[in-house]
DNA sequence: GTAGGGTTAG
């Protein structure tokens, strides 16, 4: 037996109990089962070559055999699309992606998993008989595919809504980036009369967390103490955790950390990030320090907090010998969360070379996060070679946005280029980057502000003005250049 | 052995 190719893979139980391999006397279910192995741990073509064999020794597949089979394609990124639609065809030949609904809504999900909702809407029609969970599958996939009209649909067809065809929905929205929307779903859910339940609740969790409205986190969250039905969800806490450091409360985070009866280590990386987040550094690192306490191992993520902890206090020497030990002791091969902290510990210790030198030698293409942390850096030391430097990453980059456009023209702009700036203009014009105003948002009793550049319609806007001027001279005097960093950072004057 | 979920750098 041989253990999955990533070695930094935790083995589980699961990696170390192979099934026996098919005998002479090998059945279906052997077979399948075999089949199953190979589908866990991300080795499609093994279990297309075992099923193959199965064929070719005389066992038929039976219905088990094909949902193990697609839900191994719909888990494949690489191979899936390729050897789905053929196994799909002998499904087809056989009659069973008609006439067994779990067949039928396995082929739904994987062909919604690459994208192709068209075909999984005609797998949908053709099906004799349909359950429940073929509805939330096909929504699902709607959903999951920006097809928001057709997922609501169908909400609105389906003989029987259940919990999850609620979050399908509202969960949905969130992973599109539009929680108010979401929000709205889940109210309508309650009005409705259908009990949430706790996936449910993590995703409108990360919907508040997301618009950093604290007055409704805490509404969910007594909404969660008062039910009791999931008051000690380990998820759910880890969730309430994400929340309040996402809007600010770090206290009220590790109130609700300091009471689970059992965390995991998503609730210690909860803290540790979210920690890291509010620059309450010292506690991120002790945090860190601590998950050992508990029996865990610090994990990739638990990494990145830390290093992100060091990146805001400065603490390179701390950072890179982090780095180090995650290498070496806990031989997690760094990825490109690991580097982008990397690159930004060194720019905001203005060692610009240093920050160049990590992402020329990283073994992955940088990405807008990795050139924005340098170039927000050259930014503040003035440094306009480097910037240009990075102009070849920067027109490399996919997806476009427009942050580092933005930035590298300001960058121009302040050391009064106009000619770089109006270039670097005309380029996102013809590459067809748009920029998004910037909007800034604070929430005070309940009412959420919201601000863009030069926005001066708010009702107190002259005396916002006057305490940011305050607060910038108070910048001053106690010896931080300030550059007019109101002015930017909140969109006044 | 078919559906929904949390933590990740600017």
């Amino acid at each position: 037996m041989s253990l999955p190719a990533s070695t930094s893979a935790p083995i589980t139980i699961q990696h170390l109990s192979s099934p026996p391999p098919p005998s002479l006397e090998a059945t279906t279910a052997s077979w399948t089962s075999s089949i199953a192995y190979h589908c866990k741990n991300s080795r499609l073509s093994k279990a297309i070559s075992q099923f193959t064999a199965m064929r070719t020794s005389g066992v038929d597949p039976n219905h088990i055999t094909f949902v193990t089979l697609f839900s191994g394609c719909a888990h494949s990124r690489s191979h899936g699309p390729l050897i789905g639609p053929s196994v799909h065809a002998y499904a087809r030949k056989i009659g069973l992606d008609v006439s067994n609904v779990m067949v039928g809504t396995a082929i739904i999900d994987m062909y919604s998993k690459f994208g192709e909702t068209g075909l999984a809407r005609l797998s949908f029609d053709r099906m004799v008989l349909k359950n429940k969970i073929t509805w939330n599958t096909i929504i699902n996939g709607y959903m999951r595919n920006g097809k928001f009209e057709d997922a609501v649909e169908l909400f609105d067809e389906m003989p029987e809504r259940d919990a999850v065809s609620w979050t399908v929905l509202i969960d949905g929205f969130v992973k599109k980036g539009k929680y108010d929307l979401a929000l709205e779903w889940f109210q309508e859910m309650l009005h409705l009369g259908t009990a949430p339940d706790f996936v449910t609740i993590v995703s409108v969790l990360s919907a508040v967390a997301n618009l950093g409205s604290l007055s409704l986190g805490l509404w969910v969250h007594r909404f969660v103490l008062m039910r009791g039905f999931i008051k000690d969800n380990i998820r759910v806490s880890n969730s309430l955790i994400d929340m309040y450091c996402k809007c600010g409360c770090v206290e009220l985070a590790i109130q609700v950390f300091d009471k689970m009866p059992e965390r995991s280590l998503v609730s210690w990386n909860s803290m540790i990030v979210g920690l890291a987040y509010n620059a309450h550094v010292e506690e991120a690192l002790s945090y860190f320090h601590s998950l050992k306490r508990d029996g865990f191992n610090p994990d990739s993520v638990s990494f990145t907090g830390a290093l992100n902890a060091c990146s805001h206090a400065g603490l390179v020497e701390k950072g890179l010998e982090l780095f180090e030990n995650m290498k070496e002791i806990s031989k997690i091969n760094p990825r490109i969360e690991h580097y982008g902290c990397l690159v930004d510990l060194y720019s905001r210790a203005g060692r610009l070379k240093d920050a160049l030198k990590v992402l020329d030698e990283m073994p992955m293409k940088p990405n807008e996060v990795v050139i924005g942390s340098l170039l927000a850096a050259c930014r503040d030391c003035k440094d306009i070679d480097l910037a240009e430097r990075l102009t070849k990453y920067i027109y490399d980059l996919d997806p476009i946005g427009d942050f580092n456009y933005v930035l590298l023209s300001n960058i121009y702009a302040a050391t009064g280029s106009w000619r770089g700036a109006s270039n670097v203009r005309k380029k996102m014009k013809a590459l067809g980057v748009q920029k998004r105003p910037g909007i800034s948002s604070i929430e005070v009793n309940g009412v959420i502000h919201e601000f863009v550049a030069g926005d001066k319609s708010h009702s107190d806007a002259e005396s916002i003005c006057l305490i940011l001027e305050h607060l910038s001279d108070e910048f001053k005097i106690c010896g931080h250049a300030s550059d007019d960093i109101f002015s930017e950072a909140c969109g006044f004057y």
